[in-house]
RNA sequence: GCGGAAAUAGCUCAGUCGGUAGAGCAUCAGCUUCCCAAGCUGAGGGUCGCGGGUUCGAGCCCCGUUUUCCGCUCCA
């Protein structure tokens, strides 16, 4: 099987067993918009939760806040997204080929630098010792037509995106008569804008200022909140905020299932710390965010980092934690140093000083700050890829089984009367009343025995627990393992702390900082 | 957004020459009572993605449209 048919047949799955819908199905579904069904919603919850614990709870001094989706616009002139969330875009109509109009420019810019580079390598070949290659830059009429020009090309480049002037750019292109990398002509398509970010209107007035955006990331929510939780919190330089949300990004092209969707939720901590130990923190978040991946069991050659050479303008490192996915090797999570970027910004936009006072130096600095940023339902696909497996067993038959680590799984146990009858469904309901108040249990009588151990195979269910006839008279049940098939006989009384060790988050967290 | 392919029951699919919809699995009820699915009986479930056209008549032919998949493109 291909990886590309393992991964149709997980999709296929998810539908199967209520993990994922597309949205709106009954209307065709809405494009790259998924819902999470009845299994879904419980994977996910736990997921988010072994995220939340494991960021507030082994880390000292992270604190969550739940922000809202709509922010006051300003926030997002301030964060950069208003401006650089614009993306213009020109297709060539020869190629098919679409282009960011001014990573076309720049292109073109960039070769006419390299041109003057081989003119003056050119005349230092012919001049010898001689060569002054400062005067020949501002003296060389070749050279200087050649920077006029680049010059000239910058400065409407410029001045067109600042102005959102559509119409220049495609000028621009046709006056320097860029050709397509791939069909060499100049069939141009009009430039177009892409607003990545999703707008709509708050309040009822009608006077067109009062545009709203819903959030492209849960970050800022955060950045101005700093204040308020450091001074209500009483928290003390470093220390970090976390939070858990739902963010909404317009992409012209969202595919690969839930991987990109158009509302997604994330989940981000940003660590506030003091300008110049940023480092530190970058690699000791690095290195604590690996270990929780790797906690869960997937094999530690299924990850890697993914450094950044060209940095985003607010940050100073940057990585990604990747996983291989079965279409290749995919970012899950960044981990970014974004300096004191993001609180400098706002100080600028809102004239509100956002400053730490260090009682220790008595000095006052904007923080720097470190992120984590994963996004949840990526990582739900990463648990789902990496836990469904179709099996062989030694009778020949196929079993589809979904190996999720214990502690995320949707259902932790079923509980199943052997047959119907003999006063068997009544001690597996009292069964399930026991448990139910510790973990989500399931109670299916019906059909063979071996048809419902599959069913909660398909499912992820760690624990089946069958009553017997035995069970009457010894008040013991079956355990059966999903990933081993084994069983074996435990006291009823025994179960809730037999199960419950076994679906705890303990061990993983152990493991994190064991690693770390 | 461009190019290619596809769309029939929850799933996988069949449907002849254009003649009014079918199988297996799944689901539900009953029987059977069994520790690794596919025993017996019965039942429910479809505006054939949607809209229009051709035709006496369209799941089938034509046009449009939507969604999905593949390739490009894009991606803080």
């Amino acid at each position: 099987m291909t990886q590309e048919e393992l991964f149709k047949k997980l999709i296929a799955h998810c539908k199967e067993y209520g993990f994922i819908f597309p949205s709106s199905e009954i209307y065709d579904g809405l494009g790259a918009v998924y819902d999470y069904g009845q299994m879904g919603v419980e994977l996910k919850n736990n997921i988010k939760r072994y995220w939340w614990d494991a960021m507030t709870r082994l880390n000292e001094g992270i604190v969550g806040i739940d922000a809202a989706i709509f922010m006051h616009p300003k926030t997002w002139e301030a964060s950069g997204h208003v401006g650089a969330f614009n993306d213009p875009l020109i297709d060539n109509k020869d190629s098919k080929k679409r282009y960011r109009a001014d990573v076309l420019i720049e292109e073109w810019i960039a070769k006419q630098d390299d041109k003057i580079g081989k003119e003056v390598e050119k005349a230092a070949k012919r001049f010898g010792d001689a060569f002054d290659e400062a005067q020949y830059r501002t003296t060389s009429p070749r050279v200087l037509e050649l920077q006029q020009k680049r010059d000239e090309a910058n400065t409407r480049m410029v001045a067109a995106l600042t102005a959102s002037d559509l119409d220049g750019l495609k000028q621009l292109i046709e006056d320097l008569e860029i050709v397509c990398p791939i069909s060499g002509t100049r069939n141009w398509t009009e430039v177009r804008q892409f607003n990545l970010m999703f707008e709509t209107k708050i309040g009822a007035a009608a006077d067109g200022a009062n545009s709203i955006y819903l959030r492209p990331e849960t970050a800022q929510g955060i950045f101005v909140n700093f204040l308020n939780v450091q001074k209500t919190g009483r928290m003390k330089i470093p220390f970090g905020i976390a939070q858990i949300g739902k963010a909404f990004r317009n992409e012209i092209v969202a595919r690969q299932f839930i991987f990109r969707m158009r509302e997604f939720e994330q989940m981000e901590m940003q660590f506030f710390v003091k300008p110049g130990t940023e480092m530190e923190w970058f690699e000791y978040w690095r290195s604590f965010r690996m270990s929780w991946h790797r906690a869960l069991g997937f094999g530690d050659g299924h990850y890697r980092f993914h450094d950044h050479e060209k940095l985003a303008h607010y940050a100073n490192a940057a990585t990604d934690v990747e996983f291989q996915f079965p279409f290749g090797f995919k970012e899950v999570e960044g981990i970014h140093s974004r300096t004191d970027f993001d609180l400098s910004q706002h100080e600028k936009f809102s004239g509100k000083k956002l400053r730490y006072f260090d009682t220790e130096t008595n000095e006052s600095y904007v923080p720097y700050v470190v992120e984590t940023s994963i996004g949840v339902d990526r990582m739900f696909l990463q648990v789902m890829s990496a836990a469904y497996a179709e099996e062989k067993l030694d009778g020949g038959e196929e079993r589809v089984v979904l190996r999720i680590p214990a502690p995320l799984c949707p259902v932790k146990a079923a509980v199943l009367p052997l047959v119907k009858k003999d006063g068997l469904p009544e001690v597996a309901r009292e069964i399930v009343d026991r448990l139910k108040f510790d973990m989500n249990v399931q109670y299916d009588e019906k059909d063979s025995i071996g048809k419902r151990y599959r069913r909660q195979d398909a499912i992820g269910t760690p624990f089946c627990i069958t009553v017997d006839h035995q069970t009457l008279e010894d008040k013991a049940v079956t355990v059966r393992h999903r990933d081993s098939m084994q069983q074996e006989r435990i006291p009823i009384a025994q179960l809730a702390a037999h199960v419950g060790s076994a679906i705890s988050y303990r061990p993983l967290f152990e493991q994190i900082l064991a690693k770390k």
